[in-house]
RNA sequence: GGUGGCGUAGCCAAGUGGUUAGGCAACUGAUUGCAAAUCAGUCACACGUCGGUUCGACUCCGACCGCCACCUCCA
């Protein structure tokens, strides 16, 4: 069975037919860079970065494009509202920077903190900032088209909603409704209540454009456009930047948008207005939206201290890994509660993934003595049908999930050794290329009862207290230690041997006796 | 008020008109010098409430209760 994604604009699961066989194009909305993005934004990008993997898993070339919203309307007031509220934006305030310096630094922090869950790099990152041109072209071609119009007097351009019928499928909105819901600013410039503006005017805006300054055109394709000469310096609209670089890097029409759903309405409803009123064609084939991560099952919020970022989490002594799979195993269409208890489960859920994989690389190296079973062979395929299976299904991941650890569950009761084992860990890492969950630089040893008896013939000189002191460890010292530990226990002193065991736990390293010897793992 | 969605065993969380989802936690047993890891088992005759349809509903229909989101440039 082929992809299947539950698309918003449909209300309902189809099929994923690509536009150009064999490729995927993929716009998501990204980050606002005034602010540490945190955890409910990665939720957001976390999907998108499942549903990019999963269709190269399937064997489609995707090309990703994740906008960094870097106009912002950061006015002189929103700027000294902040004080207070984020130590970094009061920093950059103290520092005096000025609102561009501000966005590279949270597109940076962005970029720092989407690294360590493990999001993959999209093809594109455009900048706001770096398509004013575009975003002007699209808004003269709206007013030459009739979808927008210039209020008398005002410089600014707003799009005209009666023109645009189709306003509203996407998120099924009646146009109506929302105006009698009068929630709408009131606005004398404006045919229609629920009209958005495309450019606006505002001396108070830290940033501005010239439309008709010719620096501004300088070196872009196809020289300076004729702009209508009532446009005057101002700024875009949220809406139109989004229309502006999805078409240009993934074309007029492409395959999907994604975004929070909190996007839906208004958001992505006037991307497309904006969109096809320019090209009149067909703009995102289909829309895929997040729901919202709750906190201790309640909105985040500053007050309750719940608007968590990443760093916010690490301090309490949780790891990238179990963030990306707590927010990973849960299914995007659902709403997400999103807890500490829930991180602790996760961590508990990738240690019994991990210590299956490391148990399988040890093995993975003993030579075989026979042939591939039968068993190993079929388990392997067992997990990789499954697994795609839950995730065609709308990524499905709660069941992948479930197909996961029922092939852990199979394979430590099977116990494979050399090829057999190497099946199961290529069958891991398999899966592991949408997940990847498992630590490529997790160190797990194993020291054989071989291994032991040759360091033995020298522990009576190795200075336990001394090792044991360090506060932390490398492998080396450990393998010491671990010489030492075979001594002691082969001569029944329990006390040493539990000590070295307990003194190392302290600093993180976990010694496991097996029959096959001493297994360490050192800390990550 | 309008629109969309959710309520599943201690916690998290899929799914289905009739046969064990899965994970975490806890407990018991196997294994171990003791742990850990692993295996077996228990908690699980779970599905917000009340009606209806049906041979049979957690799954369909209706009402109600509770919760969430969008309609305010919040992923």
């Amino acid at each position: 069975m082929a992809f299947r994604l539950y698309d918003t604009r449909l209300q309902k699961q189809v099929e994923f037919t690509p536009l150009h066989p064999g490729e995927a194009r993929i716009y998501n909305c990204g980050p606002t860079v005034y602010g540490i993005p945190h955890i409910g934004n990665f939720r957001s990008f976390l999907f998108a970065d499942l549903l990019r993997r999963h269709l190269e898993w399937r064997g489609l070339k995707v090309t990703q494009v994740m906008n960094i919203t870097d106009v912002g309307h950061l006015t002189e007031d929103d700027v000294a509202d902040a004080q207070g509220e984020d130590k970094l934006q009061k920093a950059a305030r103290d520092l005096g920077w000025d609102p561009f310096k501000v966005a590279r630094h949270f597109e940076e922090i962005f970029h720092r903190d989407r690294k360590r869950l493990r999001i993959k790099d999209a093809h594109v990152y455009p900048r706001a900032t770096d398509h004013i041109r575009e975003m002007l072209v699209l808004i003269q071609k709206l007013l030459d088209n009739g979808h927008a119009y210039v209020p008398e007097g005002s410089g600014e351009v707003y799009y005209d909603l009666a023109s645009f019928p189709k306003y509203g499928e996407l998120s099924h909105k009646n146009v109506d409704e929302l105006v009698a819901g009068a929630r709408v600013e009131v606005d004398e410039k404006k045919r229609n209540p629920a009209d958005f503006f495309l450019w606006k005017v505002d001396p108070g805006h830290l940033m501005q454009w010239d439309p008709h300054d010719s620096k501004l055109w300088e070196g872009f394709k196809g020289g300076q456009p004729k702009l209508d000469p009532r446009i005057k310096k101002g700024f875009p609209g949220w809406h139109i930047e989004c229309s502006a670089m999805s078409m240009k890097y993934l074309g007029e029409t492409f395959d999907i948008h994604t975004g929070g759903e909190d996007n839906i309405f208004p958001h992505h409803e006037c991307e497309i207005a904006q969109s096809e009123g320019v090209t009149n064609k067909p703009f995102a084939r289909h829309w895929m939206h997040t729901r919202y991560l709750l906190v201790d099952n309640k909105k985040m919020s500053k007050r309750a201290g719940t608007l968590f970022n990443l760093d916010d989490l690490v301090t309490k002594g949780y790891g990238e890994r179990e963030v990306r799979y707590s927010m990973l195993a849960n299914h995007y269409r659902q709403p997400m509660n999103f807890t500490l208890e829930g991180l602790d489960a996760a961590r508990a859920s990738v240690e019994r993934l991990e210590n299956c994989r490391a148990l399988l690389m040890e093995q993975a190296v003993i030579p075989a003595q026979a042939g591939i079973q039968s068993s190993v062979q079929s388990l392997a395929g067992k997990l990789k049908h499954d697994f795609g299976e839950a995730l065609d299904d709308d990524l499905n991941m709660p069941n992948a999930l479930a197909a996961l650890f029922g092939f852990v569950n199979e394979v430590n009761k099977l116990k494979p050794v050399g090829a057999d084992a190497k099946l199961a860990l290529d069958a891991l890492d398999d899966v592991n290329r949408v997940l990847d969950i498992f630590d490529a630089t997790a160190k797990s040893h194993l020291v054989t009862k071989d291994d032991g008896t040759a360091l033995v013939v020298s522990a009576g000189t190795i200075d336990v207290a001394g090792l044991l002191a360090r506060t932390s460890h490398d492998e080396e010292s450990v393998k010491l230690l671990v010489a030492a530990r075979f001594d002691a226990r082969a001569k029944k002193d329990f006390a040493t041997s539990d000590r070295i065991r307990d003194e190392l736990k302290v600093r993180g390293v976990i010694l496991e006796d097996t029959k096959d010897g001493v297994r360490f793992k050192l800390p990550q």
